[in-house]
DNA sequence: GTATTTGCAAACTCTTTGCAGCTTC
DNA sequence: GAAGCTGCAAAGAGTTTGCAAATAC
């Protein structure tokens, strides 16, 4: 299920010919902070999700000397042109993750310890099609989000900690 | 599909009960605003939804005389309490609608017109049972929702207007 | 009567905007 | 060199918080 090395540098790259070919045809210019951020992102271990602030201080922390505003924009972009996907999941900001690296999959998480996990049923493809066909729609694409209760593994309960008043 | 009055006041009237019910067991006082916010939510048709603005401005054009925190705290207790619905589409403020008027549904989105339809395909449960139980999880509610381009109707493109520069 | 809830405004968080200076083409 | 992009700080939008006054129990 985890990707080795070697393979992430490749679509890594192929994710780099698809932001050139998406800057060459909107006449956008390709700027060092466009490719770090599309870097940044795709070398996010599956199951791992980032918020832009964190992004941001990540990307500070290292060599770069990147903006916030610039931060935003550039997801943006990577967003508009495909390479980024964009998350809302309840009660957080908004996370994203790279979209090429793992097969298209959707998220599981847990009520209590807040965390995600990545999941894949075919069988969503067919409620696209009934769906599409009968509300005369052509669905590009969809979010599917499960919000249960981890049944083993040391749960942690964030958000019960967090509510408890004593 | 749609639901006529006498039918939508035995609802809310069973939402109110359930609402009394809440707040007596969790020793929480019944105040009319509690009250007049469910009420509210609970007139809208089908295929609404509302943001909390909307709400607030909503309630003041009426007799009420409602705060907007309020309206926050008591839309947050209903949420709780299962008897509203929060979603969060992309790019869109949270939306409320009532969670016992229509069957559980899902939603699909125009990338476009960015109008919201609802409807409803049982084989998600399915797809939520094989998920729980390889990811030992139980799942408690889901969100599907689906983003495509209307194919039919006057579908009114009021994104691509936003964006247009000239 | 006491504790909770409300209303208001101020604070906070996340995101966008305006603009001078820098970079890409 | 012109247009686009960045960085910064300030502004905006949506939501939360603190506190005095009002209300439920």
């Amino acid at each position: 299920m985890s990707i080795s090395k070697p393979v992430m540098k490749e679509i890594l790259q192929r994710a780099k010919n698809i932001l050139d070919e998406y800057l060459n045809d909107q006449n956008l210019r390709k700027t060092s902070e466009r490719y770090s951020v599309l870097e940044e992102i795709y070398y996010l271990p599956q199951d791992e999700h980032i918020d832009v602030e964190t992004l941001f201080l990540r990307m500070r922390n290292k060599e770069y000397t990147i903006s916030r505003a610039t931060v935003y924009n550039s997801i943006d972009l990577l967003v508009e042109c495909g390479l980024v996907v964009k998350h809302n999941f309840k009660d957080k900001n908004a996370l994203y993750e790279p979209a090429l690296t793992y097969e298209h999959h959707d998220h599981l998480v847990c009520n209590n310890c807040l965390k995600i996990k990545e999941f894949l049923d075919p069988s969503i493809e067919g409620i696209k099609k009934r769906i599409g066909k009968s509300l005369s729609s052509d669905i590009k694409n969809h979010s599917l989000v499960f919000y249960g209760d981890c049944t083993i593994e040391n749960c942690e309960n964030l958000k019960r900690k967090e509510v408890a008043k004593d």
